[in-house]
DNA sequence: AGGTTTGTTCGATTATTTTTGAACAAGTAG
DNA sequence: CTACTTGTTCAAAAATAATCGAACAAACCT
């Protein structure tokens, strides 16, 4: 027990985790997911959970909550693995579903509220008329610019399945 | 002097501030930020540096700070008021500037690098033909979600540019 | 020059997020 | 039933990020 001698990462490995966690950071997500999903992206077989925790040197905690999240982000899959009962994990590579997921749990979310978030806005719009209209103008942008959102993400959405 | 006494947010503004504090989360962007850009978007005339100090109660390096990254994703313009010597800012309410800006100084500079990152994959790929062939695929399938962002995103903001 | 206003810089403080690790379930096998 | 394996939970620690505020610089005015 204790300290397993993990086989080491191939330098392959090592590029494609600095690739990811690089990516990842661009959405601002930590780099323990970039790090698990790397790996994942880079490994032909399905890792083991403790395949991640040894191979990235990462707490258990850090990759079970990694991977809780990068599951609902649709990121990462769980597949069976016979003559194991570890669960074993792969990187989604369908890029329809990497960026629908992302889209899904944290923009979508905040876009689908929007609408509401503007009403609210025209309830306490002022009284005085010249005021009035210069918020009336801010109103109808927002509604525009959401209208505009909501257009292009499905066809964003679309366009990545193409890939 | 000594805690001036601001003219209070009327309640459009502080609804306004509260709608772009979750639009800029949203992009992980620091809630001082959606509070300046708020602020601006829901006040008619310009605002001076210590308008924003005082009507959001920030200090003035967070002020000082947030209007320097506001201004350099250019959601924030520096206007002339005469009259004053002061500076003075407006928020940026053209789409296309705002996203540009966006895409310009967080996703684009990542996007630049990515050919050569993932050229340097290939460098450090597997002898062994088998494993040879699946790091080939997903080098290949690197470039072409390069490709596919680097097609879009210019895309996207010629279809902000006609909002 | 001396005093005032205006804004920046940057180390210190505070808040938030991420990671850890140990205790705990839930399952499995002997 | 007991011992072991596998993974989750969650409070605490560590790391990171955001904010503050006092000292400083620059521009202006008289």
């Amino acid at each position: 027990m204790s300290s397993a001698p993990s086989k080491p990462l191939t330098p392959f490995q090592r590029e494609s985790i600095d690739l990811f966690v690089g990516a990842f950071a661009v959405l601002s997500l930590p780099r323990s997911l970039g790090e698990i999903y790397g790996l994942l992206y880079s490994s032909e077989e399905p890792l083991a959970f403790d395949d991640l925790v040894t191979r990235l040197d990462l707490s258990k905690g850090s990759v079970s909550e990694g991977l809780r999240l990068l599951r609902s982000l649709g990121a990462v899959n769980l597949v069976p693995v016979d003559g194991s009962r570890k669960d074993h994990f792969t990187a989604e590579i369908s890029l329809r579903r990497l960026a629908g997921g992302y889209l899904r749990d944290r923009i979508e979310p905040y876009l689908r509220g929007g609408e509401t978030r503007i009403e609210s806005l025209r309830k306490v719009s002022s009284n005085d008329p010249e005021l009035k209209e210069f918020q009336q103008k801010r109103i109808n942008q927002l509604l525009s610019w959401h209208r505009f959102f909501a257009r292009v993400l499905p066809v964003f959405k679309a366009l990545a399945g193409k890939i």
